[in-house]
DNA sequence: TTATTTTGATTGAACGTTCAATCAAAATAA
DNA sequence: TTATTTTGATTGAACGTTCAATCAAAATAA
């Protein structure tokens, strides 16, 4: 039961985000929304700010298993990097509501001790994955920055589709991003 | 008047989501803090929406001075480059107000299309500006997605130093760009 | 004087939180 | 079995607070 509900919740809580933007989406909205009375939001997460933590704690738990499956079928050290890459560039992170709750999320964590912690494990995550994967193509020493670059790459790439409609596509953007890890190699390689 | 007026009520803005983050930056506390009463923001600015929206512009505009004067002593193509990725490093991009007044833009873009249209201007600006840079120094095929590229790391790396202390400093974060234009160069020469 | 700027009290809506009360289901007792 | 007790999920009204916006009045400038 108590995992049904929170599970209403937080979709209720994207749906919200989605539909009146991240100021506009109150308790008493979103528990409507999902069909619950609006105590029961301090029931189950005590308050809105537990609300909004574990609310981002999903969407950040669908994309670390979204690389993860993605990452299964990946043989070559390339492929685990596109697979890296494809995960953060897949519908499910283009979904409105779930670009409105990161972008709020990245507003929110200069304030909240909570989703600082969440955003550092996040990055760290990120970083390991894609210097792990690049370790066997690059020289030691080029491998922490050429992460740091792509993980950049993949943000900035990330919110430039979402925010801007007729700009670039998640397709151009894996593109640019197999260029960037290719002549990276190739120049490293002698 | 007017424009003092306007320019102090900007920088309280800028003070105030600071110091309490942009959901507790109310009307009254801006005002107080900027030495007037509350009716001012009306009289200015219309409504809070319109006093964000000046206050984004001014960081913009900010922004926008120091690239054209950092561009003003670049000769070669190189030169200009380094010269718009430095202006989005400068300490003035990194002072936590103006960090935290960014972070908040972008989560308010989705839903409010005065801001999605100094979104749409900034991006375009940047895209240019790198364009008009690199074309001596790529094939003319290269030039748009190498700029959309650079411009996603400026912005994914700037996100980066800004809130992960302890992370990427602006000096690795320069380098790692320098990295990845120098590369693109040397695989696009033959 | 007249026009402009500024004040600050006031309004009313919206908000997050709290909590006593409800109720169906489960556990226990007879 | 049937009756009683207990649990825990859930409700929704009430509370105090905060907020943006309004506006008549005061202050200031021209």
């Amino acid at each position: 039961m108590e995992e049904i509900r929170k599970a209403q919740l937080i979709e209720a809580t994207i749906a919200m985000i989605h539909e009146e933007g991240f100021t506009n989406a109150s308790i008493s909205k979103i528990s409507k929304r999902a069909g619950l009375s609006s105590g029961i939001v301090a029931h189950y997460f005590s308050d809105k700010s537990g609300l909004l933590t574990a609310t981002q704690q999903h969407l950040m738990r669908v994309l670390g298993e979204e690389t993860k499956s993605q990452l299964l079928h990946a043989r070559t050290p390339m492929e685990r990097l596109l697979a890296i890459v494809n995960s953060n560039f897949s519908d499910d992170q283009f979904k409105p509501g779930v670009v409105n709750v990161w972008l709020a999320f990245w507003a929110l964590v200069p304030t909240s001790p909570d989703l600082a912690r969440l955003h550092r494990i996040n990055e760290r995550r990120m970083q390991s994955n894609l210097q792990h994967a690049l370790k066997p193509l690059l020289p030691a020493e080029k491998v922490a920055s050429t992460a740091t670059g792509l993980a950049a790459m993949v943000e900035g790439l990330w919110i430039r589709c979402a925010l801007t409609k007729g700009g670039v596509t998640p397709k151009q953007a894996i593109s640019i991003m197999e260029s960037y890890i290719n002549s990276q190699i190739l120049v490293n390689q002698d």
